[in-house]
RNA sequence: CGGGGUGUAGCGCAGCUUGGUAGCGCACCUGCUUUGGGAGCAGGGGGCCGCAGGUUCAAAUCCUGUCACCCCGACCA
């Protein structure tokens, strides 16, 4: 394949566009691969289509070695098998829902789990048809509240999407492993670093799932891991829980006057003037967050989360532990009465409290240990106020937020954060859609028995993002071969013939070869212009056919090392090809 | 969802305070010169000044609304 630069549809940009913040977009909108064309939404140009590709063939490689197979669904979905689900009102604002001109219920697919259900259960019915997975490269569509970043948070993108189907545990566990397996080689091959994470367990009752990060700082996902080899997204950390200590000999609750004390840090600074032995911090104290949760049916519900002081509440984390329902401030003090803004202590909290208001605590709150809280009236707080002695709660909940130096949960250290964006998700959601869809098949003993599923999803516009951010220079784009839009930048420079005559016939040869090049005849353009633009393009191999072949040599450089060598001309062909196949 | 900022040619920006012919650089076209690190000179083409209302003889400019983009925040008991 033989791109000329003269007839390119193509034009590169000297200066930044005002909007793009994170690199990858900066740099793949000045060199002409995208272009923003709604909000959230980007035209691929030639180049970056062909980088679009590469990615989608590296992607659907390994998934037909993997053995799974490609469907495609359309993108335009009607309302119903999304309604079984639950999901036309649960997915929220987030699902673009429009109607046709009868006025029947259509969405965009954000992700097909239902399409596959039901395609499956269309056509399979018996134990004998299965394991078997199959997965599509689709746009999917989400009206994200602020698109951001470029290409890395859009409200249309591609994602490749698969599920497996499987008659036991044991077959979604196998699916599982080879869908992990396949996204080790994906993302090796697409040469990303990457963390797996193990994400969400909890709510969804121990369900596998696991999350393929890209370590970098402007990712939206913070994970921890440890020196130990621990990894996991936040959401997921579980708290090292400490021993219950025994009640005998611990000191009687007593109520303090705690004047203008309305922070964490007043409260500390006051207590340990009123005892200046205890070295109180803020972890001495136990604070009491109020929010709404708001349920999928509309109800509304105070929840109060106690807490150590030392830490706020991570909203992500309490999403998660409480999803479907949604979290929102509280701010109807005057419907309920005994809670005292400020001064909020558990004594009144809980279903047997006099409040009746739902309480849940940090796992650090264990039987016997002792806290500073507020006493339910205003400038008061009470001390050595004892959990499972004087106060009890409805639950326990993982809530606060990790911070860094926190113990693995596995005991392999302390816990660096570290920010990350997620580049595959693989998931094992058991039989919900299933059922939820009725997928059912029949078993060796002629039982009807419930399908169990995994879901798996790369993203594929994602990653062309996060291969530009993650190898770029000060220079421009610098692409792995693997994805490169062409294997070798041809830049012939000057106005003498002789020299297009070398470059054009090299080029020829490097095709014939196999080889994709990118050539730049463009004539009456100067070598500085042409120079920068293989740079900013980021081609693996840069040619320079010029003022060298007089000598009768050309320049072959690397555009991720910069190391430069000249070659005799008719070495040239053969040189560029190690070059380039490595 | 809240706060702040910005919308003027393909890209980057000025003009707006004080209403009166829409400008500059890059890119693009023509000619001449130049050709190893974003060339020079001369000439030229390209604008619903985000959109919709309003005020005015007259609006890029003033007012109202709206949309979009960028940044920060999202709870502080």
């Amino acid at each position: 394949m033989l791109l000329r630069m003269s007839s390119l549809f193509l034009r590169t940009l000297r200066d930044d566009p005002a909007d793009a913040e994170v690199p990858s977009h900066r740099l793949l909108a000045r060199g002409g691969y995208i272009r923003r064309a709604a909000p959230g939404g980007f035209t691929w140009l030639p180049l970056g289509w062909r980088v679009f590709r590469n990615v989608e063939r590296v992607v659907r490689e390994e998934m037909d070695a993997m053995g799974a197979q490609e469907v495609h669904f359309p993108a335009l979905l009607p309302r119903e098998p999304y309604e079984a689900t639950g999901r036309w009102t649960e997915y929220g604002p987030n699902l673009f829902r429009l109607k046709d001109r009868r006025g029947n219920d259509f969405l965009l697919g954000p992700t097909h789990e239902e399409m596959f259900t039901l395609l499956v259960k269309d056509l399979y019915g018996s134990y004998k048809d299965l394991p078997v997975s199959l997965y599509q490269i689709q746009t999917k569509y989400r009206d994200e509240a602020r698109p951001r970043a470029g290409l890395f948070r859009g409200r249309e993108f591609t994602m490749k999407d698969s599920y497996s189907f499987d008659v036991d545990d044991a077959g979604l566990d196998a699916s599982y492993a080879a869908h992990r397996a396949a996204y080790i080689r994906i993302f090796d091959r697409l040469g990303l670093d990457y963390v797996i994470v193990s994400a969400m367990s909890g709510a969804m009752g121990g369900s596998k799932s696991e999350e393929f990060l890209h370590p970098t700082s402007i990712g939206e996902d913070t994970f921890v891991r440890s020196p130990g080899g621990y990894a996991a997204n936040v959401e997921a950390v579980s708290t090292v829980v400490p021993e219950s200590i025994p009640f005998d000999g611990l000191p009687e609750a007593h109520v303090e006057d705690t004047p203008d004390t309305p922070t964490i840090e007043t409260l500390v600074a006051a207590a340990n003037e009123l005892f200046p032995e205890a070295g109180y911090t803020g972890a001495s104290t136990l604070k009491n967050v109020v929010v709404t949760l708001v349920h999928p049916d509309g109800t509304r519900e105070p929840l109060v989360i106690g807490l150590p002081g030392d830490r706020d509440v991570d909203t992500k984390r309490l999403e998660a532990q409480l999803a479907p329902a949604e979290v929102e401030p509280f701010t109807d003090f005057a419907a309920h009465p005994d809670l005292v803004k400020g001064y909020i202590g558990p004594q009144v909290l809980g279903a047997e409290g006099k409040s009746g208001i739902r309480f849940l605590v940090d796992p650090r709150v264990v039987p016997g240990s002792r806290w500073i809280t507020g006493a339910n009236e205003p400038g008061k707080h009470v001390f050595d106020l004892v959990a499972g002695r004087d106060f009890n709660w409805d639950g326990v909940i993982e809530a606060a937020e990790v911070l860094p130096g926190d113990p693995a949960p596995d005991g392999s250290g302390p816990l660096e954060l570290a920010r990350g964006v997620e580049m595959g998700h693989i998931f094992q959601l058991g039989r919900k859609y299933a059922e939820a869809l009725d997928l059912k098949v029949l078993d060796e003993n002629g039982k009807l028995v419930t399908v169990t599923m995994g879901s798996y999803g790369v993203g594929v516009s994602r990653a062309v993002a996060a291969i530009a951010e993650s190898t770029h220079d000060e220079l421009g784009l610098v692409w792995p071969r693997e994805i490169a839009p062409a294997d070798v930048h041809l830049v012939a420079t000057g106005k003498d013939a002789a020299v297009f005559e070398a470059a054009q016939s090299l080029a020829e040869e490097l095709v014939a070869a196999g080889l994709t090049v990118l050539y730049d005849d463009r004539p009456k353009v100067s070598p500085g212009v042409k120079f920068k633009d293989a740079e900013l393009l980021g081609m693996p191999t840069i040619v320079t056919v010029g003022r060298g072949l007089a000598e009768g040599v050309i320049e072959v450089r690397d555009r991720a090392t910069g190391e430069r060598s000249e070659v005799a001309v008719a070495d040239a062909p053969a040189a560029v090809l190690a070059a380039v196949r490595g």
